[in-house]
RNA sequence: UGGGCUAUCGCCAAGCGGUAAGGCACAGGACUUUGACUCCUGCAUUCGCUGGUUCGAAUCCAGCUAGCCCAGCCA
């Protein structure tokens, strides 16, 4: 029934084409960061898409530091790559590399390009390079120095290399054809002169060689068969062939183009995160509001997760934002069997059982996850006085509400059904006390059948629980508008962050270490923050809230 | 008449000449010690548009239209 395509998409059935036709016998893909900030969601896709691959196949991946411009790269940034990319779960074992390391043999190619007339030194400005390079519509023309002799090229690239020229001065360019519509075949620049520190060589080079050039050798040494890159690249393609084909690698790599993703409502661009940085909007590149992937390691998400989430999104061609929710979706999904589910009152109001005997404590059996039996179970104490959450009681409730209002029984979590007999208000007439009796025979797990209630809450008990802050996140963006204005600006939600203070939680949860996470009934998941509790202080980040089809009515 | 790429449900996405998979979202219903979860049910007579080829087209051809990318000594 199944052709042998389906359930394939277009990268692999291109490889599966090249593994028949005996273009390649092997699958090797790579990761090829620049080291030039942190990774975000978006990079995952790369991530997971390459490692995926290869190890469909039976094939390796490389994780590849492409760092061959030292005025943006830092050793910073590929400490927090590998941290990225290996909490992700893509394994590069022995081979990581750098394009940095490779150097040396990109400069025995540029000399051998230049040896076959294939290259040539250029003293054009930059300026008046970009105005021989013609526009999109007009062709370009020859730069008066195309035609140097190959002794005089080779000459003056050991020059650039031993430091004779000063940056922009010269550099070298491949000789293909100014006339091509595809702009980046006209004599792209393959070197540049930069005196400058690089992170991984030091001082030991001067000259520098341009992506066009470096990738497809970088691939080529690693024998890398499959080269994945985002759409952009596409033009770059043809540049990328004549590269392997002109230094005459026996098994040339094959560049294939895919779409970024882009998620729905969230800041990715580099330059408006590090504006949100260092305007202090956000507390750093971990902040939990942002999708870069150390954020979304701190806010508690799991590389399962994201891992669902890209195997989800799928890959093609066609340029996409994925719906927010499907994350959302992704995380629940994963957290929900895995995780206990606790109790937490975000927003407290007092209730008391008046027929339950004062000072009387009694330990309560409540399973950790229904679902997941190996997760155990816990005792809850309980007493007279709790705290339930100040939405799950209404003074005149609408209609279909199922929680607490005079004269309706619920039943307590793990506990007793509780009917509403009175409730207390402040001079302010905000309710401050619910009293209820509770009935001794519907004790959770008794096996009770008498009668059924409509509404179950969660509580905690008022002299037992422990308090914590939690915060709670948005979008950093208003969801009617989008990220962006029209000007481009960025459109903040300043209610992007929620804080409660005091958050009362079961005691149970007083354990609780950083980067554990927990359903909080109806109230979501949350995850303890990795940075700021201190055994002083608990702080849970919510990961993400549950769905709920019963919303309040709005006061 | 610059070049390249893309167009299938609100959002992703299969489909590769034989009569529109799936997921997210959404809407109903059942169940429930979370209005969650789970479980059912519904959700494109139609594939950007217009023609053509064919017994038959989302799939092939032609012409349009819309969107994205390209003129860094960035990657």
């Amino acid at each position: 029934m199944e052709n042998e395509t389906t359930g394939k998409n277009f990268i692999e059935q291109m490889i599966d084409k090249d593994l028949a036709e005996g273009v390649y016998d092997t699958v090797h893909t790579r990761f090829p960061p620049e080291p030039n900030g942190y990774l975000h969601i978006g990079h995952a896709k790369a991530i997971l898409l390459n490692y995926g691959i290869a190890k469909k196949y039976g094939g390796k991946f490389n994780l590849r530091f492409d760092d061959t411009n030292p005025t943006k790269e830092k050793m910073e940034f590929v400490e927090s790559i590998k941290a990225d990319v290996q909490w992700l779960g893509a394994d590069w074992e022995d081979r990581l590399f750098f394009a940095s390391d490779y150097f040396e043999q990109m400069y025995e190619a540029a000399v051998k390009l230049i040896k076959k007339g294939k290259a040539y030194v250029c003293d054009l400005t930059a300026e008046e390079i970009r105005e021989y390079r013609g526009t999109l519509t007009e062709p370009g023309k020859d730069s008066p120095y195309r035609n140097r002799s190959v002794e005089e090229n080779l000459k003056l690239f050991e020059e650039m290399r031993a430091g004779k020229y000063a940056d922009g001065e010269k550099v070298l360019r491949a000789k293909i054809d100014m006339a091509s519509p595809n702009i980046n075949m006209r004599d792209p620049i393959i070197y540049r002169v930069a005196h400058m520190t690089h992170h991984n060589t030091g001082d030991k080079w001067c000259i520098y060689p341009m992506y066009d050039f470096a990738h497809p050798i970088e691939d080529a040494i690693e024998g890398i068969t499959h080269s994945l890159c985002t759409l952009e690249f596409e033009d770059h393609r043809p540049l990328y062939d004549w590269v392997v084909r002109e230094l005459e690698y026996p098994h040339p790599p094959r560049q294939i183009e895919f779409a970024k993703l882009y998620l729905t409502n969230v800041v990715t661009g580099k330059r408006y995160i590090k504006k949100l940085v260092e305007e202090g909007i956000v507390d750093g590149w971990d902040d939990p509001r942002l999708v870069s992937i150390a954020a979304l390691k701190r806010r508690g998400f799991t590389p399962e997760s994201i891992r669902m989430f890209v195997e989800l999104c799928g890959i093609s061609k066609s340029q996409s934002s994925v719906d927010y929710a499907m994350l959302e979706y992704c995380i629940r999904e994963d957290l929900k069997m895995k995780r206990p589910r606790m109790m937490a009152v975000l927003d407290p109001i007092k209730l008391v059982i008046d027929n339950y005997p004062e000072g009387q404590v009694e330990y309560l059996d409540a399973a950790n996850n229904l679902e997941n039996e190996e997760l155990g179970s816990r005792k809850i104490p309980f007493c007279r006085e709790l705290y339930i959450e100040r939405e799950d009681f209404m003074e005149e409730p609408p209609k279909k509400y199922f929680r607490l209002f005079p004269g309706n029984e619920v039943r307590l979590m793990h506990a007793y059904f509780v009917k509403c007999e009175s409730f207390v208000k402040d001079e302010t007439g905000k309710v401050i006390e619910v009293h209820c009796t509770y009935d001794p025979e519907t004790k959770a797990g008794s096996g009770f059948t008498g009668r059924k209630v409509k509404g179950t809450i969660h509580w905690v008990p008022a002299h037992y629980a422990i308090t914590a802050q939690v915060r709670l996140y948005e979008n950093i963006i208003d969801e009617e508008k989008g990220v962006y204005n029209e000007d481009g600006s960025l459109n903040l939600n300043p209610n992007s962050l929620t804080v409660v203070e005091n958050a009362y939680l079961e005691p149970g949860l007083a354990d609780a270490k950083p980067y554990d996470s927990f359903q909080f009934v109806r109230n979501g998941f949350y995850c303890v923050d990795a940075k700021d509790t201190t055994p002083e202080k608990l702080v849970f980040n919510r990961i993400v809230s549950l769905k709920s089809s019963f919303k309040l009515p709005k006061a």
